[in-house]
RNA sequence: UGGGGCGUCGCCAAGUGGUAAGGCACCGGAUUUUGAUUCCGGCAUUCGGAGGUUCGAAUCCUCCCGCCCCAG
């Protein structure tokens, strides 16, 4: 915070979810003394997802951020953000696997309707920062600040937020990143919070039973179209009922029996609505092709660092190669099931800097037949 | 209708007298703020059918049915 203005001045719109750990946020914050106001997005339509555990944004999660905002006496506010959500996450999310590419909503929401839209109207509000329950740092460097991985790193959310600007970032303030879960549990049931006990979220938040495929086909009918799954010589193994049902690693759907060992997904090819499937072996990466970096530090135009390509996965060494708004990825170690859609994120090799990130155009596997 | 071979879970496949391995697929659960992966659990009272021998058979005998190969 700006140390010239007195915190009781200081304005911080802290977006709820309706979570503990958001919730354990706003706490936070009122506690430190700034002038805090709860905001809760509604971000898609609260029947179709009202019975899941762990979803967030919707139905009960609105009642509960409210809940929590009284009991910490804060104003709130819900905003209706569902044609937002929907254009920006949503259609982005369906378009996506329509193109045989595996999208991360979690990663447009931050970026679009969370630190985008929502960062805007908290502006709007006279807000001097915009406080997330994320797990993850911000730290204040020579240069301004810096995106940096949450001290727990079992919660640790760095990939999801790989692509948040340095001008985001200076708005934003994570107050969890250094704290555990359990700390923020701790807390939550310290202060009577009535979501205190309530399961962590999980899933895609917008898909209702895990059938995402359900939504994509609703978004954009007709884009599916079955097809052929074939080997990598092109003989075909079997029929498929549509790309959108696949995604690279992928093993169970495919069907394929009498084999002594599992078939994976390989690669897929909407144009021709192929699925290309083989062994594991097969899977192995090593080239990675960027699109859309997003640079959060002044990285030379080629260079050594630890990247990841899913979230919960260790940071393995690579090499980075700048190329414009691209950039190439020489995995030191080859990753497995490296899917096009998914970020692949860079990390400061021996500690805990988010450096940037980008978009997986294509994977090299070893797609050349046996 | 001569000779030979085969028929075990949806698929592949062990088992040749002692009371049905395993893999693939599938289903369920766990893990997971993406999709996957992974992990755990489930999955043939029954061995093409009918008889028979035996304390006991998928395993031996007989007949039948079906498929494959070779030869006419």
């Amino acid at each position: 915070m700006k140390a010239e203005k007195p915190r009781e001045k200081t304005r911080v719109v802290v977006a709820m979810s309706g979570g503990v750990d958001s919730s354990v946020t706003a706490a936070l914050m009122k506690r430190a003394g700034y002038d805090v106001v709860g905001v809760t997005l509604q971000l898609y339509d609260a029947g179709a997802v009202a019975k899941k555990k762990g979803a967030c944004c919707a139905g009960q999660d609105i009642y509960d951020a409210r809940r929590v905002a009284e009991q910490l006496a804060i104003p709130h506010y819900v905003l209706d953000y569902e044609e937002r959500f929907r254009k920006s996450v949503m259609e982005d999310f369906a378009a996506s696997y329509a193109r045989g590419e595996t999208p991360v909503p979690c990663v447009r929401c931050n970026q679009t309707v969370k630190f985008s839209d929502l960062l805007q109207t908290a502006r709007d509000l006279g807000a001097d920062a915009l406080a997330t329950g994320h797990y993850i740092k911000r730290v204040d460097g020579p240069r301004g600040p810096e995106l940096h991985r949450a001290a727990d790193p079992a919660r640790d959310q760095s990939y999801f937020l790989f692509a948040t600007t340095r001008e985001q970032l200076s708005f934003l303030r994570f107050p969890l990143g250094d704290m555990e879960k359990s700390e923020v549990r701790k807390i939550a049931a310290e202060l009577g919070l009535t979501n205190a006990d309530k399961p962590d979220s999980q899933d895609i938040c917008f898909v209702p039973d895990g059938k995402y495929a359900n939504i994509v086909q609703r978004l954009k009918p007709g884009a599916v179209t079955p097809g052929e799954i074939v080997d990598r010589n092109g003989t075909v193994l079997g029929r498929h009922d549509g790309v959108i049902h696949f995604t690279v690693g992928q093993r169970k759907g495919l069907g394929l029996s009498g084999n002594a060992d599992p078939l994976f997904v390989l690669a897929l090819d909407a144009a021709n609505a192929r699925v290309v499937a083989g062994p594991r072996e097969a899977l192995q990466t090593r080239m990675i092709a960027l699109h859309d970096v997003n640079w959060l530090a002044n990285c030379p135009d080629v260079f050594d660092c630890a990247v990841k390509v899913r979230s919960m996965r260790p940071p393995v060494e690579a090499r980075v190669t700048k190329q414009g708004d691209d950039a190439s990825v020489e995995l030191l170690s080859p990753e497995e099931s490296v899917a096009p859609g998914q970020a692949c994120v860079f990390y400061e090799r021996d500690g805990t800097r988010v450096l940037g990130g980008g978009w997986i155009r294509k994977a090299e596997m070893a797609l050349a037949a046996e």
